[in-house]
DNA sequence: GCTATACTGTGAGTGAATTCACAGTGTGAT
DNA sequence: ATCACACTGTGAATTCACTCACAGTATAGC
């Protein structure tokens, strides 16, 4: 009950992962102190947004010095990072699950990632540093390296499939690109990444006439 | 002035795309009228949203039947697509390009795309059905297929270069998948897409112990 | 040491988006 | 033909996220 990383919004919590990441940046160029606005300006939001952001997970820094980033980042991170998520599964190896288990691999090397398919082809082979399994084998690998979180990149009419696995498998966690809503129990967090819908977004307001725009 | 595609919200946007395709779906099922929550339901939000949303764009159904499928994706598309964008110019023909040029060239293959890339094997090649250009041939060939909406798939610290360029060959709406906020003019949209950002994001809610969630 | 400064921390205010709740109504059943 | 029902359309209420504005304060400069 009093864990304050209960009481973040999703908003907040996608906040707080641009500015630890945008910290660490700053950090590896030197720079260990930081201001609201110098956190603000590159992440899009206003300096309020960010002193209120870190009010609310408890950070304080000071005035005329700012925030120590390091110290920031420990405490963000304290919070983020508190439940070791085990690691990664991964259905569909087609051309975007194959991108993403290649970003993994390269930017994450630290996350434990398993990747299936119904494709024989592609099970038992080994992916971008990552082994391929047989869905059948699903619940076997997960228990064994407890992985909480799922990533559909299967087609759409095989979404709802593969997210029924791998919540029978124990993910708690699913990040979906199909252009499908899940059905999954409550417990199950989802978060859809629908790219096709984002691209008939920008179309449109490519082209909207948009009024008095903030400049940036 | 009176065009109400200008008093859109993003949200409501979004959500109008999702009504749509899912229209088209029910339609294709033989399905010809539908009711607020049947719309509702499958995309996650309250029937008095789907209402409040139809009342929003000006189109009105009947008690006891509904609304009329057709004619609200008809009634939909005449706000959505009543500016044409003409295509999409992708930049960085990495993972993640590849697999966006391979959905379009499958799902939307009357779309426009041109595709280009600083490596000179990419271009000058056909990937997934679209030429791959060079870089300096962007201006020449968007402003020849007046194509307004750039996608951003390069690595991170090539992503400002590349939106750069796509804005002055006169892009004004972007896709942005590099984990970079992006300074662009005022007139130009950029929507971003954080793959890593969203991971993260999943990997804290699957987790954090959710209270009272509703039931799906 | 003293002061001016530029920041933080935060209560209050604002505005937008969503939901509630119900009156109004067309339809299918009888 | 009549009625009961389940839905729509929508003003009002609510929730939520964000911004404002300013008192409080640690520092750097003198
Ligand atoms: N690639 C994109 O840019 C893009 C854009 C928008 C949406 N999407 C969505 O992302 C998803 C994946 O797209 P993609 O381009 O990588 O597709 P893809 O066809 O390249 O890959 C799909 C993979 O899933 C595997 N698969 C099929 N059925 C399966 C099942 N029942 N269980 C396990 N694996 C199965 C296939 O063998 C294949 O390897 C789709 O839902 C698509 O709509 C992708
Ligand atoms: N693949 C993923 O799942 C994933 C996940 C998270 C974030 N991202 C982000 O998406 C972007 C692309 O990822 P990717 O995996 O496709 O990378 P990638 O390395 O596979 O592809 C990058 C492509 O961009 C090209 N390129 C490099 N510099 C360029 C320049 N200045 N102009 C034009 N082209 C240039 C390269 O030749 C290459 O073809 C990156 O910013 C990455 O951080 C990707």
């Amino acid at each position: 009950m009093p864990d304050p990383a209960d009481a973040l919004s999703e908003h907040a919590v996608e906040r707080l992962i641009a500015y630890r990441r945008h910290l660490r940046q700053r950090l590896m160029q030197g720079c260990d102190r930081i201001y609201s606005h110098d956190l603000a300006k590159p992440e899009g939001v206003t300096p309020a947004q960010v002193r209120r952001d870190l009010m609310t997970i408890g950070y304080t820094g000071s005035p005329a010095r700012g925030y120590d980033a390091k110290g920031l980042i420990t405490h963000i991170s304290s919070l983020l990072d508190a439940r070791s998520v085990g690691g990664f599964a991964l259905v569909g190896v087609g051309h975007l699950g194959r991108a993403i288990l290649d970003y993994l691999a390269r930017q994450h090397p630290e996350y434990k990632v398993a990747a299936f398919d119904v494709n024989p082809d592609k099970a038992g082979g080994v992916t971008h540093g990552c082994r391929c399994y047989m869905l059948d084998e699903m619940k076997q690998v997960l228990t064994q390296q407890s992985m909480r979180v799922g990533i559909v990149t299967v087609p759409a009419d095989a979404a709802q499939d593969a997210a029924t696995r791998l919540v029978e498998a124990g993910v708690c966690g699913l990040l979906n690109f199909a252009p499908v809503r899940l059905r999954v129990p409550a417990r199950v967090y989802v978060e859809n990444v629908d790219i096709a819908l984002r691209l008939e977004k920008v179309a449109f307001f490519a082209l909207a006439s948009r009024p008095k725009e903030t400049q940036e």
